[in-house]
DNA sequence: AATCGGGACAACCGCATAGTC
DNA sequence: GGACTATGCGGTTGTCCCGAT
C-alpha cells in the first residue's frame, strides 16, 4: 500500500506554511509547471514532502482558486450535488469552477450541515429527520432532493467507487433512492473538437472531454439545476430531455471513456 | 479585561488506485 | 502478474479567531 516515502523523509517541515514557502512554490511552478509533486520540493528549495506542497497548491495558491463566501447558487448546487454524489467532494468541486474539494468539504461540515439540520433534513440522507409530512416550502422547492436511479443502472460504477459501494450505509442511501425518476449519466459534453484551450488547471478539469461515441442526448445537469452559461452544454437544450447528464470531470484526466449512470 | 467555548479553516494522515518497471 | 511508486481523495485534527459570559 502506497505510503509516500516522500512523507517519511525526517527534516520536513509541518503545519502553516510560511509566505516564503508560498512564494518559493509559486515562483517554481510558475516556471516548471504542475507535477511530478515528489520531486518538486527540493526542485524548489521546500523542506515539504510533495504531499504538502501539492495541497498547498491546489487549496490555496492556485491563481484560480475563488476565495470567499459561498452564493447561494453555490450552496445550492453543493447541496443538490451532495444528494446525488454523497461525499464525493472532488467531483462536487469539478462542478463549482474555482472551488476546491477541501473547501468544499469543509464548508459542507461548517454550514450547510447545519443549515440542512435546522430546516429538518438529514446532511447525510437529504430526507426530512422526521418524516416526509414535515416537508418546508424551501425542501419542497430542492433542497431535499429526491433521487431515483433505476437498480440496473445505479451509482455503483463509476461514481461509487469501491469504498462508497462497500459502505453499508450507501447501499442504504442507494434503495432509498429507487422510488424516483431521474436518470444521468456520466458522458462526455463536449467532443474533443469543441473542446476550447484550457486556460487553467482548473476549468480544464471541469471541463471535461472525454469521448462522444455513446452520447445520446439529455440534459446537462447543471443546465438543469438553473447554470445558465454550462460549459457542459453551453445552455444548448439536449434532445430526450427525460435524461439528465451529469459530467464528471476527472474521467477526462484519467481517460476514462466510460458512461456511468447515477 | 480575562477566559472560555464554539466556529471556521488550513493542513495532515491514512488509504485507494493508477501507473510503471 | 506482482512489487513498488506517485498521486488523489476523504476523514480527521490542530489552531486561530471571535463572540459570549
Amino acid at each position: 500500500m502506497g505510503r509516500s516515502p516522500c512523507c517519511e523523509k525526517a527534516h520536513t517541515n509541518k503545519g502553516a506554511w510560511t509566505k516564503e514557502e508560498d512564494q518559493k512554490l509559486i515562483a517554481y511552478i510558475k516556471a516548471h509547471g504542475e507535477g511530478c509533486w515528489r520531486s518538486l520540493p527540493s526542485a524548489a528549495g521546500l523542506l515539504r514532502c510533495g504531499k504538502s506542497c501539492r495541497l498547498r497548491w491546489i487549496n490555496y495558491l492556485r491563481p484560480d482558486v475563488k476565495r470567499g463566501n459561498f452564493t447561494e447558487e453555490e450552496d445550492a448546487l453543493i447541496i443538490k450535488l451532495h444528494g446525488l454524489l454523497g461525499n464525493k467532494w472532488s467531483l462536487i468541486a469539478g462542478r463549482l469552477p474555482g472551488r476546491t474539494d477541501n473547501e468544499i468539504k469543509n464548508y459542507w461540515n461548517t454550514h450547510i450541515k447545519r443549515k440542512l439540520l435546522s430546516r429538518g433534513i438529514d446532511p447525510q440522507t437529504h430526507r426530512p429527520t422526521t418524516g416526509a409530512a414535515t416537508l418546508t416550502a424551501p425542501q419542497r422547492q430542492g433542497v431535499f432532493i429526491p433521487i431515483t436511479v433505476p437498480r440496473d443502472t445505479a451509482v455503483s460504477d463509476s461514481a461509487d467507487d469501491g469504498r462508497m459501494s462497500s459502505d453499508a450505509s450507501h447501499d442504504e442511501d442507494r434503495d432509498r433512492c429507487l422510488d424516483l425518476d431521474l436518470s444521468m449519466s456520466l458522458l462526455p459534453h463536449r467532443s474533443p473538437k469543441q473542446s476550447p484551450p484550457s486556460e487553467s488547471p482548473t476549468t480544464s478539469t471541469a471541463a471535461a472531454t472525454p469521448s462522444t461515441s455513446s452520447y445520446t442526448g439529455g440534459i446537462c445537469l447543471c443546465c438543469h439545476l438553473g447554470f445558465q452559461s454550462c460549459e457542459a452544454c453551453s445552455g444548448q437544450p439536449i434532445p430526450n430531455p427525460c435524461v439528465f447528464r451529469y459530467f464528471r470531470p476527472s474521467e477526462e484526466r484519467q481517460g476514462i471513456d466510460s458512461e456511468a449512470c447515477i
